[in-house]
DNA sequence: GTCTATAGACAGATAGAC
DNA sequence: GTCTATCTGTCTATAGAC
């Protein structure tokens, strides 16, 4: 704990010592977060071992609860940094924008996003899965809060005819359950598409598929009642 | 394994011992399985201990290793008896019935058997996001087949023309993604809708969203093409 | 068919040398 | 900041009395 900069540090060395240690912590740091993502996804919290996280990252495991003070602490900071990554696609659907380019926007780059980081968002899957245990009171409020805040501009979309009405929350669960299922159940997905493993034009099937099915529901007919 | 029926049985006695020796087989092993269902869902596998197992079952741990000889075999028989239920709903697709009905009563049977098979889905999504591990070959290979069959239909319907052009494999994944978002996300779901838990009349609200979206985007319009 | 006791392996976490 | 050795507890699975 007192014990820092090593034996040998002295007055106006410790900036340096400290700045060293900076790159190191965080080199390290981001290599625990990374193999305890992947593990965390697979097998969940109490599957996923210490060890087994520690020899992902290359480290010894005692060097594990140098920087982290619990596996649980660990895992919280996972998914803090996952959940900062989720607001972005959202910036889209902005109340001056046409709704189904902004709809659109959104769903490409949720399943984007989903894609290029699968071992968090199925780490995010398995922790709401199992009950959201480590999900923070904070976390949770935020999410909530920054949805309302959307299905606020949906409302106002639909209010001024520019979108057949729909209850926003439940259009948002259906976006997100469809641009998640892909990265979330790839095996699955992949027996469906007898694939091997999902490409890059496997994702642009299933955004056509989105916006031809979702979306497109959603349009303003030119007979604005149905059958 | 040679002793059974107890001490005091005799030729003639076997078959009535053995009867009730089955009854006491079939009560147990569906007791563990159930117990065990709800515990692999919230934990997944490597996470649920034996001994969780058996105290939610209400038997002691050692008889958990009389009905099943190893954890992993009471997992596959949980997974066996959710994937013989999955089928079930798939039913409504025949090609001689109305695609749009069919394709709501699947949608609205396959919410509702989520709804009140809520650990089984869980527990079926876990082992997907897991990497499906211990989906054996003989089960993928029965969902690959029945789905193929089904696409087979949709893609008839898109012939006749009683339906707009779609892919659908890719139409499938929606569909399964949008009927188990509710129940396997079900904390998301709550926190979005802001109740502290889902109603049959939150299944009514999903079940009418898919049904005028999803569904609504693959009714064949008027004009047949699309800007 | 039930249950106690325990073997044997391995987990998370820590102490302290370097 | 790294790492070996180890503490303490818990796990799956089994043996064997009843």
């Amino acid at each position: 704990m007192a014990k820092k900069a090593g034996p040998r540090a002295k007055a106006g060395e410790q900036a340096g010592a400290a700045r060293g240690e900076e790159r190191i912590r965080q080199r390290n740091e981001k290599a625990i977060l990374r193999a305890a993502t992947t593990l965390f996804a697979k097998k969940g919290f109490d599957g996923t071992r210490a060890t087994e996280i520690a020899e992902r990252a290359g480290l010894p495991k005692a060097n594990l609860y140098y920087y982290f003070n619990t596996k649980e602490e660990i895992y919280r900071a996972a998914i803090r940094h996952l959940i900062a990554g989720w607001d972005k696609a959202l910036r889209h659907i902005r109340a001056d924008a046409d709704p189904f380019e902004a709809l659109e926007a959104y769903v490409r780059e949720k399943l984007d996003y989903a894609r290029k980081n699968a071992d968090e968002s199925r780490m995010f899957a398995n922790e709401i899965i199992s009950g959201a245990p480590f999900l923070s009171r904070a976390d949770r409020k935020h999410m909530h809060d920054i949805t309302l805040e959307k299905t606020l501009i949906i409302e106002q979309w639909v209010a001024e005819g520019r979108m057949r009405p729909v209850n926003p929350r439940h259009l948002f669960i259906v976006l997100w359950s469809t641009t998640q299922f892909y990265t979330n159940f790839e095996k699955i997905t992949c027996d469906t598409l007898e694939k091997p493993r999902l490409s890059p034009s496997d994702y642009e099937d299933a955004a056509r598929t989105i916006v031809e099915t979702v979306l497109r529901g959603l349009r303003p007919g030119k007979a604005s009642s149905d059958p």
